[in-house]
Parts: structure tokens; sequence; C-alpha cells
DNA sequence: ATCTGGGTAAACACAATATGAAGAAATCGT
DNA sequence: ACGATTTCTTCATATTGTGTTTACCCAGAT
């Protein structure tokens, strides 16, 4: 799967330069002009890793972060700063805030991309983390592909987990078929319309057969 | 409440210059480079009006304006188009496909913000009533396709919930057994008359015989 | 008394899911 | 590159909940 990469900066010209670099090297690139639609977008994509200008106005690059950082679902996603070279004090709050590197600009793309590559290479190593959030029993980690039920920890194959992971999302709304469709195969893939409730079947036999609620003619909902 | 923006436009350029006076004038505007990206930002902040671009790579205006008039939660969202002078036959199509509005760029800023203006003043008027309120004791949140009643979070099956709903929708007002028909069951659809009442005792009895009032010869409404 | 319009419980029909199995299509290990 | 294994999807059939109708009730108006 292609690593999602946000790209957050006022700086349209920015913006355009390092996604197109980053394209380039086969992310998959979103972007955001300001801290708010940043952090719109990143619960909307779940990106792999976030690069955040700091100086913004509104809301600056500090400030996302930490709000990043307080989301149950992005808080483990890597961030990397960009800022003006020489403000060095950025460096210190940026680190502090939450951040996993400090990247100056102007920067040469080729520098760039070896630091995202870095940076994505180390998130991607089963970084340590417990992750509390349970709800019904169940906590999911998504940067580890795990799913942690009644203590034990199993791995579930991806459109399983995927299609958990949309549910546990947001447990107690229920998702149309539609929804759960462009959410989990996206929106050009046709599939026949038992291929959700098999996978349902599946989650339900391995997780509890009333965890996840039909909703007839509607959808599914997870939990209550 | 912050009227929400969203432009979607492949020029970070434009974007930056039309958001920048949106800003100005105190709208909370969020932006994306792309149709995708558009209708997904779309779904997450729920805009009050949305300024597309019709020229785009990849998916074009029309396209993204189709895929929100699709979309149960947005369809009523106020949609403007933006593009190049001259290309008329954009203006048809435009708003063939369901576009409230038509704007030639290059456009003057002054003109472009009273125009903005003035879609949001007719929309304010229709609807876009969205999250959360309560009344009379239920709160419904359409996209959860829940019920809250006296705090507890119900799900309600399809046509009750329209039902339910539709009623909810304007408290005190009567809906004629009419109305209830076209609104919840289509035009076409021909059903006996006991139906309705069906519906209704269904909701009395789980969300209390008074709430919904019947009017003899004429229909039922919620509330007072 | 009769008529009109709605209330209600129970029966019914049917479209929407559940489910097992089997056929594709990925993925893995060698 | 190959078969072995897992995952994904489709199919056919059973099952179920919802939506609708039915049949009969009651109240108020005529």
């Amino acid at each position: 799967m292609k690593k999602k990469v946000l790209l957050v900066d006022d700086e349209p010209d920015i913006l355009e330069l390092i996604g197109y670099n980053l394209q380039m090297e086969g992310y998959e690139v979103h972007t955001a002009l300001n801290g708010q639609a940043g952090i719109d977008l990143a619960r909307e994509v779940n990106p792999d890793l976030i690069i955040l200008d700091v100086m913004m106005p509104e809301m600056d690059g500090m400030e996302v972060c930490s709000i990043i950082r307080a989301d149950d679902n992005l808080k483990d996603t890597t961030i990397a700063f960009l800022t003006a070279r020489n403000e060095d004090y950025s460096q210190v709050a940026g680190l502090e805030a939450g951040g996993d590197d400090y990247i100056a600009k102007p920067v040469k793309p080729k520098v760039l991309m070896s630091r995202v590559k870095a940076l994505l290479r180390r998130s991607n190593r089963t970084e340590s983390k417990p992750h509390q959030n349970e709800r019904f029993g169940v906590s999911i980690d998504r940067k580890r592909f795990s799913v942690i039920y009644n203590g034990q920890e199993l791995t579930l194959p991806k459109k399983e987990f995927e299609l958990l992971n949309l549910l546990w999302s947001e447990p107690g709304r229920v998702f149309t078929r539609e929804n759960i469709l462009s959410e989990v195969w996206g929106n050009d893939v046709v599939v026949g319309d038992r291929t959700i409730d098999v996978h349902i079947r599946k989650l339900r036999s391995k997780l509890g057969e009333d965890l996840f609620v039909t909703v007839k003619g509607v959808g599914y909902k997870f939990g209550s």
C-alpha cells in the first residue's frame, strides 16, 4: 500500500514543489493550506507522515501538532516540522510539542526525500505502543495492524481489519453499505452486495456475534 | 457559527487568492487541490458552500458535483462553479449537474465576495440546520442514523427513522399524509392508508404517546 | 344509526441479510 | 517460477426483520 503523506503549509508553492517530488517517489500526497484543514485531512486519510510548516497564520504548526497528538486515532503518526532556517527556537519547541523530525527550509528535494524515507522507515518498525484505546473490549493499533480482543492480540486479514477499523472508529454510528464500500474498497472498485456481509460474518465469528449490529436496509454498526 | 466554505481547484494560486479573501470576510475556509480530496473534505467538514473549479485533472468539477449531489449528507450543499470565461458550454452543463451558481474567472474579489454572500444567504433560508439539537427531548443525528431520546441512543428501522426525521425536522408543522408519503416513500410508491398509522404507532410506543399529534382529516405533527 | 377517519394487534409477504461452500485471486515459501 | 496456503469474492439457499396489509375496534360527526 502506498504510504500517505500529508503536507501542511500556507505557501502553495511549497506544497506544489514538495508534493510533486513526493508523488514522483510514489507517495500518496494530500495537502492543506492551513492548520485546521490539515487536521481535518489527517483525520480523513490517516497519513503515515505529516509534514507541518511551523509558521502559519491562525494556527501554527506547534498547535496542529499538539492537536494531532491528542487525537486517539492520530497520536502515533510521525510528524516532521518544516521551517525557515535560523529560527532555532523552533527546533526545541517543535520537538517538545511531539515532533519526530525537524527540517529547515529551503531544502533540496533530494535531501527532503531521504529524510522522509528515513522517517517512514522508522515509523514502519513496530514501535512499541501499548495503545490503550479500548472500545467494547476491542482495541486497535492501526500502525501495528493489530487488534486486541479480550487481551488476546490477533492479526486480521487486511479487508477484515479495515472494515473493523472503520466501524470501530465511530462506535454506534451506522455505516451504510455505501459508506463501507467507499471507505474500505474505494470508490471505483465494484464488488457484489454480499461481500460485505461475508466479512462481517468473519469478524463476528472472531470477535463475538453481537459486537456488530445489522441495521436492515441501512448498514452495520459497531457496539451497542 | 462561522460559515464554512470549501474551495476545490487544482491551482494553488487561485486557492490562495480566493481563500485569503474569504478568510478576511470571516469564513472558515477549507481547500483541496483535486476532486477526490474535495469530496473527502466535504464529507469531513460539511461545508455551507462549495466552490468548484470545472477544469481539473483526474476528476473535473462536474463529476465532483454529481458525487456531492448523490451523497445524502451533502446533497443540499450549495455549489458554485468556477471556470474560465468563454467556456459557455460549461454554464449549461454545470447547472445541469446541480450547481447553484456559475462564476467566470478571472473574477474580482469584490464581485466574488458578494456572490458568495448571496449564495450563503440563500442557503441559510432553506436548510442547513445540521447537528445535534434537541427538540422535545429527541435529537437526531442523521449521519449516525441514530436517535437520542432521554439520553438513550437508539437505532430505529429505516422507515421509522425517516418518518421521525421528517416530522422532527419541523416540529409543530402538520404534515399531510400526502406530504409524508411523498417524502418518506417517494412519489411513485403506492401503499395502503393504514401504513402510515402503523409507523406512527411504532414511534409512539418507542418515544412516547403524546409526542406525535394526530390532526384528523389532515395528518400528523411532531411536538406541541 | 350510520358514516368517516384513525387506532391497533396480528398475519403476511418479501426484500434484506446470514450462512456454508466453492471458485478466484492474491500472497507466501521455497 | 511453482505449488501451497491464505484471503477475497461469488453463488445458492436458508432465515429473518421490516414494511405492509388485513381485519376489527373505537370516537366523533352527520
